[in-house]
DNA sequence: CAAACAATCCAATAATCGTTAGATTGTAAT
DNA sequence: ATTACAATCTAACGATTATTGGATTGTTTG
């Protein structure tokens, strides 16, 4: 027998999606895993809670089909279902700072350089970039550098930032990025290089909205 | 004293959105309101659903910013907030279609002619209407014809349809319209023309979707 | 086979949400 | 003022969700 289908029916699997992202926690997670692959035990860790809410955060992400699974011995890799997933993840924060006050001075007040990125400057950056007038830098582990970076970027983690200063040429202009705007390990790149002389700045923008502003990304 | 911001903050306001676009109900009164500016009684009688419970609703609506109200002596008038919030829905919905398996198969029992439509046809559909070649009907409420519409079409309501036949030219051909994939008024339109010895056929997109194809609108 | 460990499952609690009903507010018309 | 009516508010319920602790599954290694 076949099931009646309603106008509501349509509606309820679209909010399957819409509680989905309904957590902040699975927001989180969901940006997390838009630097790429990774494991319930890697994502519990950077996401900073208890390994088995993680579990059941990526349960519930997975029965909206937001996210896969593989398995690799004892470790169970999650990834994004699909780049459209990541881009809803950055429309559902740009609609968010684009109407919630609270949201727009919070994010004043953590960023020590808010320098948003217009699609124009994305453009002159890659030219600049490409040119070698400045270094790209990104400061994410090493791991996620390797899923996928903005173009002309060498990999320089944070935690090894300190001890690789000298893989940076002296009088450039340095331009560090992150995991996007909510990600303060390019904030704290930029303080740090700047300590040591360096002329340094930060952008917003990570591999996600490199993307969605419709600009290549490296593997 | 000044409120310690984490990075949890950020992501807590980014799932008011998600919270807002978690219910069904919700979603299919921003799609009404997509169509234009409603009043309470008119989104409850649309969305059949009783009045208070459409308060409830768009209270919560109200709350995460994405809609705006507006008073009209005993009315209140409710729209979105901008037309990022019509282009989130779009993009949720398409989501929700192209990883939901159950999704894809309701909507093709439902539709007579799925017929959705690419950005090519989307413009050879615009250069065949322009140059008169089809004509292109909007069988939506008059209200919302006013309040935006696809270029070149003409409001003829599904309610007036078959009393106002004689407007149609007779050889030419018809493509019907109406508030989107999950709107089944333009089926029906389809349905009764065919009847009538009429070449019809529907296309899925609204106004939004058009939109958010990166066409024009008009007023 | 046993030990170690990643990850999930299960059960229980507290908190939140959707819905309904009844009462109330605000505006316009008589 | 009184009436009518759009819309909101309040209270209450049942249902769902987030989180935690403890037990269990599945895989690798010795």
């Amino acid at each position: 027998m076949k099931p009646t289908i309603t106008k509501s029916y349509l509606y309820e699997h679209v909010a399957r999606i819409g509680k989905a992202i309904s957590s902040p926690k699975r927001l989180e997670l969901i940006e997390l895993l838009a630097q790429g692959e990774k494991t319930v035990e890697t994502l519990a860790e950077q996401a900073r809670i208890d390994m088995r809410l993680a579990s059941a955060h990526l349960r519930a992400l997975r029965e909206a089909r937001l996210v896969e699974t593989r398995r690799e011995g004892k470790f169970i890799h999650y990834r994004l279902s699909g780049p459209d997933v990541a881009q809803l993840w950055v429309n559902v924060r740009e609609v968010a700072e684009e109407h919630l006050v609270e949201l727009r001075v919070a994010l004043d007040q953590m960023a020590a350089s808010p320098d948003a990125l217009s699609s124009e400057s994305r453009e002159s950056l890659l030219t600049k970039a490409r040119s070698g007038d400045i270094v790209v830098i990104d400061v994410r582990p090493e791991a996620e550098y390797v899923a996928g970076h903005l173009p002309f970027a060498r990999s320089l983690p944070l935690a090894e930032l300190e001890k690789r200063l000298a893989d940076l040429p002296a009088g450039k202009e340095i331009v560090a990025y992150c995991r996007g705007p909510f990600c303060l390990m390019s904030d704290e790149a930029v303080k740090l290089l700047r300590q040591r002389g360096y002329t340094a700045h930060k952008i917003t923008d990570g591999v996600s909205e490199w993307r969605a502003g419709g600009l290549p990304i490296e593997n």
